[in-house]
DNA sequence: ATGGGTGCAAATGCTTTGCAAGTAC
DNA sequence: GTACTTGCAAAGCATTTGCACCCAT
């Protein structure tokens, strides 16, 4: 199991891209989220480490990293803005999103990908990925 | 059961909101598409019936028909905007994407639900819905 | 040395909104 | 009669891009 940075120099290194100082701390910065995130709070997180880091510069690496799947873009009701998830190697999970305060809850789920593959077959293909979203309301949740 | 059409007109009496010529123009149309839409694709079709409806409108029409239940909004991976996916009374069903062709099909699961319940009560939520999309390649599907 | 990278500001594309005039109730 | 609606054009907002200069390899 190796860091996500060392994943991502790689990545980039087989892409012939470079592994530039802006990047190392985007990754660093990125992978201590420990739930999904936008672009904003990522860029707001980098200025607290005293990074100067340009937006555009952190949306083409957020590019990168989906593209190195280290991050995997979703996509919650409201906004139109995108989140990134950090998959750190581990295994993947799905989100609960509290309608009430808007919190996301992550979970795992063994049953859903041999669900995915079952409702695939019986369409002609082969499941890949899915997204999957729960919108719930605490229980005992006031109203 | 009743028509899509009347459904709107109810809710939008509950709200005191007024049916117009124009609403009743689009709740007509929408129901018509048998797979999620843009609202671009909308302003299209009603262009072609001959309906002059501005943009606008149909951006608030199709917030209402939103509330009303009666379309549900879909984001799908690639663009930022939004599909709207008509709710004919129908069940609830959710989408597999070709991976290749960005069509997008149709198909309802019964066991999605009961897997919803199941994942939401062990995190102490009651499910409310959910969204799904399974992103697959058609089987035999060149490379 | 050189092909990619960066910041900046302007551009993009979908969606929303302010306003003055029109209309359903 | 009086809210609510409409169309238009302008504004908003997240994201992308053109460009001149910079730097990892």
């Amino acid at each position: 199991m190796q860091s996500a940075q060392s994943v991502f120099r790689n990545f980039l290194r087989s892409r012939r891209l470079k592994f530039t100082s802006e990047r190392q701390a985007i990754v660093q910065t990125v992978e201590k989220f420990s739930r999904p995130f936008e672009a904003e709070e990522l860029l707001l997180q980098l200025r607290q480490f005293n990074h100067r880091i340009s937006k555009a510069t952190v949306y083409r690496t957020l590019k990168h990293l989906v593209d190195a799947r280290l991050l995997n873009p979703v996509f919650f009701g409201a906004g139109r803005q995108s989140y990134y998830d950090f998959r750190g190697g581990g295994r993947d999970h799905d989100h609960l999103v509290d309608v009430e305060t808007g919190m996301i809850l992550p979970f795992e789920n063994a049953q859903i990908d041999a669900l995915c593959d079952q409702i695939a077959v019986r369409l002609g293909y082969h499941a890949l990925s899915h997204r999957f979203q729960i919108i719930g309301r605490r229980t005992n949740s006031p109203r």
